[in-house]
DNA sequence: ATGTGTTCCTGTCCGC
DNA sequence: TGCGGACAGGAACACA
């Protein structure tokens, strides 16, 4: 899916065609994404002004006028797409429906925002704001990089215990909200940490530098406007370009990007998916 | 309570 | 070209 850096990527580029607009319609083509939505969905946001659009780890919350929060999980290969109004026509002829076309939201100005997701594996909700911070999808979330409440010492204690590979650890969003496996594979190698290392075996040190290594990841991944691999596109249609600064992600037989490394960037299958690391400094 | 494997769904790519 | 299989940015869920 698009990680944390594609989401806030994703809801800096819906923020001018949403942020104090009125939603003049809502239409939902399905009643179900990856769970069903809530009951009158379409009618309850029609009508409502969107005040701010927020992000947690990577789901985008929409403030709605009247105290309800709109919640949006891009899954796999969700993608929100802005067309018409002042904003440029990308996704297709303003008015056309696409296939996997499956939520629409015509905002007061013109602009059209359309959720697109062919897997479905996104999800969307609706509830009340002042419930957002038990809402089950968001309580468990762990410390979202680049804020303050992410640093060695919290990280350093998540990890503490835990008898399973660091890249799984980090991969729980428990743990450390918003990473993928993307990112945590480039943060494991710009800290020079073997993925298959015991999370709870890792020193303090080590520590220090995981946690720099990924907001840095983060951080600059952002200011890139993501990754684009076969479908992410920012909301504007625009591709990332963070892939281009990949140091293993998907660079199976490259050589280590590591300065002074003469490794080769290697693949292998942790629980089900893939995970490139340098075997040379990556320890 | 943890840890791991399976599952949801569609599309694309690669080898034969 | 067609077909089958592997694989894809997630994460809830069932089960050990």
């Amino acid at each position: 899916m698009p990680e944390l850096p594609e989401v806030e990527t994703v809801r800096r580029g819906l923020a001018p065609a949403m942020e104090g607009r009125v939603i003049l319609r809502a239409i939902q083509r399905r009643p179900d994404l990856r769970w069903p939505l809530p009951e009158r969905f379409a009618e309850r946001l029609t009508g409502r002004r969107a005040l701010r659009l927020g992000r947690r780890s990577k789901y985008i919350l929409a403030d709605l006028e009247g105290g309800e929060t709109l919640l949006v999980h891009l899954g796999m290969s969700g993608r929100m797409l802005v067309s018409g109004g002042i904003l440029g026509e990308f996704h297709h002829a303003h008015g056309e429906v696409g296939k996997h076309d499956h939520v629409t939201f015509e905002m007061e100005g013109g602009a059209t925002v359309t959720f697109n997701d062919a897997r479905r594996f996104g999800a969307m909700d609706l509830f009340p704001t002042a419930a957002a911070e038990t809402h089950w999808l968001l309580k468990d979330l762990g410390p979202e990089p680049l804020t303050n409440g992410f640093n060695a010492a919290a990280l350093a204690a998540r990890l503490k215990g835990r008898f399973t590979p660091i890249k799984a650890a980090l991969l729980d969003q428990k743990v450390v909200a918003g990473l993928g496996n993307i990112y945590v594979a480039e943060a494991l190698h710009r800290a020079g940490i073997h993925p298959k290392r015991m999370a709870g075996s890792i020193s303090r040190a080590r520590i220090d530098r995981l946690t720099t290594a990924i907001d840095a990841t983060i951080a600059e991944a952002i200011a890139a406007g993501g990754s684009s691999l076969k479908d992410y596109r920012q909301a504007d249609g625009e591709l990332g370009y963070f892939q281009h600064s990949f140091r293993v992600y998907d660079r199976e037989g490259a050589p280590c990007a590591a300065k002074g490394c003469r490794g080769t960037v290697r693949r292998i299958v942790q629980s089900g998916r893939s995970t490139f690391y340098c075997a040379l400094c990556q320890k």
